[in-house]
DNA sequence: GTCCAGGTTCGCA
DNA sequence: TGCGAACCTGGA
């Protein structure tokens, strides 16, 4: 049995485990019983505790990941500072101070927005604990790799409740392990290039693209636009319009009004609204 | 039993 | 180019 190593990371703000790990950018973190979290950290089984309001237990993922993973460099006076003085993102960060963008492993982010089309937040994480724990080859339970998805077979991937989602599961895994596509290059391109590579992929699209982009490449103004954003947005920055805007005069609101940082100030609208705490 | 959900793809006008 | 239907499945 493989003994965790164990980090005491002292915090210089507040982290909001549950609200950060419950907010759609990852799938993999279980509240357990002791109150602590369990799941996958940049691809490291990890537990989490936090004894104090700013010590953080970590067992498992090192203190580079524990650091990159939940972007502890990323000041947020600094980033709020760059961001418009917006009503509904003020109120949101003074809702969630302890909010944090996360930065997950490309390929376990990749699969879970895969799998997010139609599905509801709960049932992503319930298809990302079931490839891990059906479809990984390996005795510890961990995201199966894509050469591992690859192998298991389409098949293998309904079982586990894909539906029509595990063929494009499946097709990406297979162009990656063998080595047909790549995401290397990502960091060279610009965002609306790397958006429009990852769209080669089958059953990736602009959100979700946008979703990996944001959420496993560091690209703040990467801005997914989903059917709750459109809501979000229609409903706090359009509201006298009857008809939601389309796809294209969001996104460009989006660049205009929040600028690089929007991915930032997405996710604060997004768990902002969705937990009660925005509304027009 | 029916409806809907954090999207993408495909076919048709 | 733009729009609507189809795609799986589980939960309300």
């Amino acid at each position: 049995m493989l003994k965790h190593q164990q980090v005491l990371l002292k915090l210089e703000h507040t982290l909001d485990l549950e609200s950060t790990l419950l907010a759609g950018q990852c799938f993999s973190w279980v509240m357990q019983p002791d109150k602590s979290w369990s799941g996958s950290c940049q691809g490291r089984p990890t537990t989490l505790s936090l004894l104090e309001d700013q010590l953080l237990d970590v067992r498992g993922a090192s203190r580079e990941e524990i650091s990159s993973f939940f972007t502890l460099d990323l000041n947020h006076d600094e980033i709020r500072s760059n961001l418009p003085d917006d009503p509904h993102l003020h109120l949101s960060y003074q809702s969630f101070p302890g909010l944090r963008l996360i930065q997950d492993s490309v390929w376990e982010c990749m699969g879970n927005f895969i799998c997010s089309s139609l599905k509801q937040v709960s049932q992503i994480s319930k298809l990302n604990r079931c490839l891990s724990k059906e479809v990984a080859t390996s005795h510890l339970i961990h995201y199966p790799r894509p050469e591992e998805i690859c192998s298991a077979g389409e098949a293998r991937l309904r079982e586990c409740g894909l539906g029509y989602r595990a063929k494009f599961l499946y097709r990406v895994a297979c162009e990656i392990s063998e080595g047909r596509w790549h995401w290397d290059n990502i960091h060279q391109l610009s965002t609306e290039d790397a958006i429009e590579h990852l769209c080669q992929l089958p059953g990736i699209g602009p959100k979700i693209a946008n979703c990996i982009l944001l959420y496993s490449f560091r690209r703040f103004d990467a801005f997914p636009i989903d059917v709750w954003m459109s809501r979000i947005l229609h409903q706090l920055y359009f509201s006298k319009r009857k008809k939601c805007p389309s796809f294209d005069e969001l996104n460009t609101f989006a660049k205009n009004h929040f600028g690089p940082w929007r991915g930032h100030a997405q996710l604060f609208l997004f768990h902002g609204f969705r937990s009660g705490r925005l509304s027009s």
